[in-house]
DNA sequence: GGTGTGATCGTA
DNA sequence: ACGATCACACCA
């Protein structure tokens, strides 16, 4: 029986709260059904000593829910076509930390997720990315600064433990000149859903 | 399996 | 102008 995630869980810093939610459930209780998926992959954002984030350059509207309270959701728009979601971590006064949700596993709702995804196919390709993932669950620009404490959307423990070794690497889609070095994406190692890097 | 390219638009 | 991406075409 799962229990959901509460705000204590989400007050750390991305690079804490990052690895530890891997294994975890991400759950949307949408009208067309209950969608779960088992997050499989995630990137750690740090705000302003992070070029890689959309806080880097400070509070926009945009960016505002990024300087919230921690515990809600940070879904954005990019490439004129995809939303992307974040959890929101707990950052310093001023400041923001968040997680970006790469790649589930779907648990339930498969049949769902299948026909939110029709260029999907294999079952491996439903939520393995960023943009892959928000829309087999429904998730978009409405969502941006739910929160995941309670309502529809959540986070929930079902027992499973994060990987005791998860697979680590640079993250994905930044110039890799402009000095991401950071190894600041974490995956469960050898998972089918996991997205392929580069 | 891999690489390359077009789509499409809010944001800064 | 470009992006925390994706799908499809094509080659292997």
């Amino acid at each position: 029986m799962a229990r959901r995630l509460t705000r204590a869980f989400f007050a750390r810093d991305s690079l804490e709260l990052a690895p530890i939610l891997l294994n975890k459930l991400l759950v949307h209780d949408d009208p067309e059904g209950r969608l779960v998926v088992r997050i499989v992959e995630v990137e750690a954002y740090r705000g302003s000593v992070d070029p890689g984030s959309h806080a880097y350059r400070g509070e926009t509207p945009r960016t505002a829910v990024m300087f919230g309270p921690p515990g809600r959701l940070y879904v954005y728009f990019t490439y004129g076509m995809h939303w992307c979601a974040n959890v929101i971590a707990f950052g310093a006064p001023g400041d923001a930390s968040a997680v970006l949700l790469r790649a589930g596993e779907p648990i339930e709702g498969v049949e769902v997720m299948r026909a939110r995804r029709p260029a999907a196919r294999r079952d491996r390709d439903l939520c393995s990315g960023p943009a892959r993932l928000t829309q087999a669950l429904g998730i978009g620009g409405a969502d941006n600064g739910a929160t995941l404490l309670n309502g529809p959307l959540g986070i929930f423990d079902d027992g499973v433990a994060p990987p005791r070794r998860p697979g680590r690497s640079t993250r994905v889609g930044l110039a890799p000149g402009k000095g991401e070095k950071s190894r600041w994406r974490w995956f469960v190692t050898g998972n089918e859903h996991v997205s392929r890097h580069r």
